[in-house]
DNA sequence: GTCTATACTTCGATAGAC
DNA sequence: GTCTATCGAAGTATAGAC
């Protein structure tokens, strides 16, 4: 049970490599990160990080396809469990719960994209592009059976959701007045209802 | 009228300077940008640049108080000179047209505060607390005045504004679909009126 | 699978001539 | 105010023992 103490070993495997990079990562960025620090962290010597990766680079594409992965199982299979006129708020609480649960791997997935090779990096794009569909997808829905506007386009509507959504994960703290569900709640009400009065 | 040709060496000020750094910082983060790109882009030695700063980060909070008062100028000026309806759709035009046609600046700023010294980010995270205020003021004089809900607090409604404008200068390209200017109309009509049809 | 030791590269910044 | 030349520190990654 002791989880603080580098001196309680265990088996190091790739996950654990990357949850530290992540933190690492956000913390001071990608390029700013050394192996030196990375591999203190974990309580290893720097040549033994390159037994499990073999370059700084494969945690970055690592932290970018998981975090990827992760929204985007868990956004789609909570909004198809949805009812249809509850799809929209629960695109947003499951976006913002599980991007904020991974909050080092999506912040650094969401900004540090440039340090990936062009081959990596391609793979990124149409993964985060693939999610942005998915999300273009539901707006679009949304409009068409009329729970939302019809006069901004689903691109105009699409692009303000992930605004909002997105830059939440660069200022948010656990410890703050919101909780991932509270934020969702006011977050969904300023998305859908406005900021004047109804 | 020589404005891309590097033989044409006008003389080199500060100005020139902050512009090329903020470009390199924004495409490649502040870390990976090197001072022989920088002073290879400008067309002079890397020895050149030290007669004019004494480290790079200097560069980096030059950028950031620059873009911060910019704004801050812009935007309550603009303010103080629209009628009562239109402070908030003017708020958010004129930070929009300021953070976009300074758009490497800005992003540099949002992004690299943490490769500050202390007192260097200290002065910048002051300079954005006061931004945000300043905002903040906005949005609870318009709810005071009736013209913004008041089932949800100041801090929510900025928060929730902020998101929408400062992700924006991530993705914004000028030769894409959107001017500043129609960007404002949009993104304005999501804020103020809601994704949901009234 | 982790270690010690090190090869090799690139970095920011400085010295001092012109 | 720009140059040539270079310093010392720090970086990623590898070699090879255990």
């Amino acid at each position: 049970m002791n989880h603080s103490s580098s001196h309680a070993r265990e088996p190091l495997n790739v996950d654990k490599l990357v949850e530290a990079a992540a933190k690492l990562f956000r913390q001071q960025g990608y390029a700013a990160t050394t192996t030196r620090q990375l591999s203190g962290d974990l309580g290893i010597q720097r040549a033994s990080l390159y037994h499990h990766i073999s370059t700084k680079e494969d945690l970055l594409f690592e932290i970018s396809i998981r975090s990827l992965t992760q929204i985007i199982d868990a956004v789609s299979s909570a909004v198809d469990a949805a009812p249809p006129d509850q799809r929209m708020r629960t695109l947003i609480s499951a976006h913002l719960a599980t991007a904020l649960s991974g909050q080092d791997m999506h912040a650094t997935m969401l900004i540090e994209l440039d340090h990936l090779s062009s081959e990596r990096r391609a793979a990124v794009v149409a993964k985060r592009a693939a999610y942005e569909r998915l999300v273009g997808r539901e707006v679009g829905q949304a409009q068409a059976a009329g729970l939302l506007r019809g006069d901004l386009s689903e691109r105009q509507l699409t692009l303000a959701l992930l605004n909002l959504l997105n830059w939440t994960i660069f200022w948010y703290r656990p410890d703050g007045a919101d909780t991932p569900t509270s934020l969702a709640a006011w977050m969904g009400d300023v998305f859908l209802l406005g900021a004047e009065p109804r």
